[in-house]
DNA sequence: ATGAAAGCGCTAACAG
DNA sequence: CTGTTAGCGCTTTCAT
């Protein structure tokens, strides 16, 4: 087995609280420089790798904080990716780890919430649906918890502006000149994508667009598929605000295939800013969003509500909206 | 504080080791049936969650599985996220969780060795250069670690059959009738990098290609820029195997930006299979490599190292490398 | 089938 | 400045 304080404190004649102060670091501990430089040699011989699991327990810390998301994609997609790789970088200059938690399918959500619950982090970055029981869990723990790109009721949560995104798309394609639009969003209600949604048809009702010049088209996921012949069936040009940029490019996708022109027939327009860096053949419009900040503010606040001595907040969870702008190209 | 298998066995006057038989869920212990009920009522009724830290110490296992790089890049990268996004995947199969380990920047490396060794992992997935000391901490350590996509002496390895996709490359090209070559690489050397530059020249020199026909150019990590200037004085036209897909995907960027004609002055042909779907203006040759293959072999054997009861495996560590693919396209 | 005792490796509280 | 005592929450003997 691995060397353990106790083995060194009995090699030198120590008590293992001694050799243990020592190791664990905490400079303002009053020990004597002999001793110290003793252990600390000892340690070094004797090749000693604290055992962190130990420390753990006794700390009830880890300095590891979770991430757990109910959508079904992984670190391959986008918007996860980059949430990962934010985190990563976070976690980096705070000196914390990142634990990806697994999904628990075809289980009951108290395992998961058992899961998240078990000790092995400090605080939760989650990216839900409003709709999982889960969320209503942990609203009543003491876990700490953060939620992004999502606002989550009663939770604490970061997310880019998605009204203020859709008046932009929207202001931007007036001035252009379009006066028939499209929002494709799929059946399944995410806050964020509702939010837009909403935002679409009233800023677009408050300008005086008909109810028939401004379709909402439920799609499968980000599949466009579905959408492709009723835009085309139409008369004139239909921009169509799409409710995240792969929409938007396979859209986009799709038109350059079958050849339909954009943006005379159909202009396309995207949401969250991940765009191609990949020799794409065009531009793509979209609303850039802060993901970077999303991620940091919401691990800052998550670290913050961590180190608060005792339990959740009283206070109404904070609900931070972070500004986004549009990104030009040539889709619209 | 949380309510303990200690709180459940005093509510219950039971011992804590037979609460503790019952909830820890292993089926074929001896428990009459009547307490078996009371204990996982007692359990529900008082929210009992288990301690994974805990456990973890007792156990001497966590069910997680540690991955690390010393590459500069994060989630946001292809080809690390492909590999976190697998790794997901195959930890929500197999009942494990994933640490992402912070690298510990400016420090020395005993203390990411230290880090690494804590106990918070059962095993690691490494990707590394083989210049890095750590590598050889590792090979001597009683952790069990798996390699993937460079082959790392002394360690365990899964990774793509490197030499086997730049033959396929330059058959490819052959055919098409190119007889000028260029190899675009950075400075750093890692071992598949290298591999595939080895391969290059080698192969080609036996096809009796001049050695001034078959230059091998080294760039600044990605970016091609260094090397556009001479490609383009050259005469005739060069078929150009980048490094990697993204390498070749800002080759082709600039082609297109310059009008460089693709595939008629400079042919491109890429490494790993990361092309884009987002409505990529031109479609990438290149080489397809396993990466789901890659990563899933690689956590099957770790795995299979944690399982086995004791230390490292006497024999020679296993070295895979699994079949690749050309990706047909209009680059070249 | 259950209880008693012990310990995983570490740290915190309190003496001295 | 250092030793004593105790305990984080759980599991693993070994008794009974």
């Amino acid at each position: 087995m691995s060397v353990t304080v106790k083995d060194i404190a009995i090699d030198l004649h120590l008590s293992q609280p001694t050799v243990s102060r020592i190791l664990s670091g905490d400079p303002n501990q009053r020990v004597s420089t002999a001793t110290r430089q003793r252990v600390l040699d000892a340690a070094k011989r004797m090749r000693y790798q604290p055992n962190a699991v130990a420390r753990s327990l006794r700390r009830g810390k880890t300095d590891i904080i979770g991430i757990y998301t109910n959508h079904d994609y992984d670190a391959r997609n986008d918007f996860y990716g980059t949430v990962l790789g934010v985190s990563q970088r976070f976690c980096e200059q705070n000196r914390l780890d990142l634990l990806i938690h697994s999904a628990l399918h075809d289980r009951p959500v108290e395992d998961m919430y058992a899961k998240l619950r078990d000790g092995r982090i400090d605080g939760l970055l989650l990216h839900a649906t409003s709709d999982d029981p889960l969320v209503g869990i942990l609203q009543q723990s003491i876990l700490p918890v953060v939620a992004i790109a999502d606002t989550l009721p009663d939770l604490p949560s970061v997310a880019p502006d998605d009204r203020e995104g859709i008046l932009l798309s929207i202001s931007y394609l007036w001035e252009k000149g379009y006066r028939q639009f499209a929002y494709l969003c799929p059946e399944h209600e995410l806050p964020s994508i509702e939010q837009r949604r909403r935002t679409f048809e009233q800023e677009l009702a408050r300008r005086g667009v008909d109810s028939d010049q401004r379709t909402v088209m439920r799609i499968d996921w980000e599949d466009p598929k579905s959408a492709l012949e009723p835009l085309i069936n139409r008369d004139g040009c239909t921009a169509v605000c799409c409710w995240n940029d792969r929409t938007a490019y396979r859209l986009l996708n799709r038109c350059l295939a079958e050849n339909i022109d954009v943006p005379s027939k159909i202009a396309i327009i995207g949401f969250d800013g991940f765009i191609s860096s990949k020799a794409p053949a065009r531009n793509l419009v979209t609303v850039a969003c802060p993901w970077e900040d999303v991620v940091t503010s919401a691990l800052t606040m998550l670290v913050t509500m961590i180190n608060v001595p005792k339990g959740r907040t009283p206070q109404e969870p904070e609900q931070i909206l972070l500004p986004v702008k549009l990104l030009n190209g040539d889709t619209s």
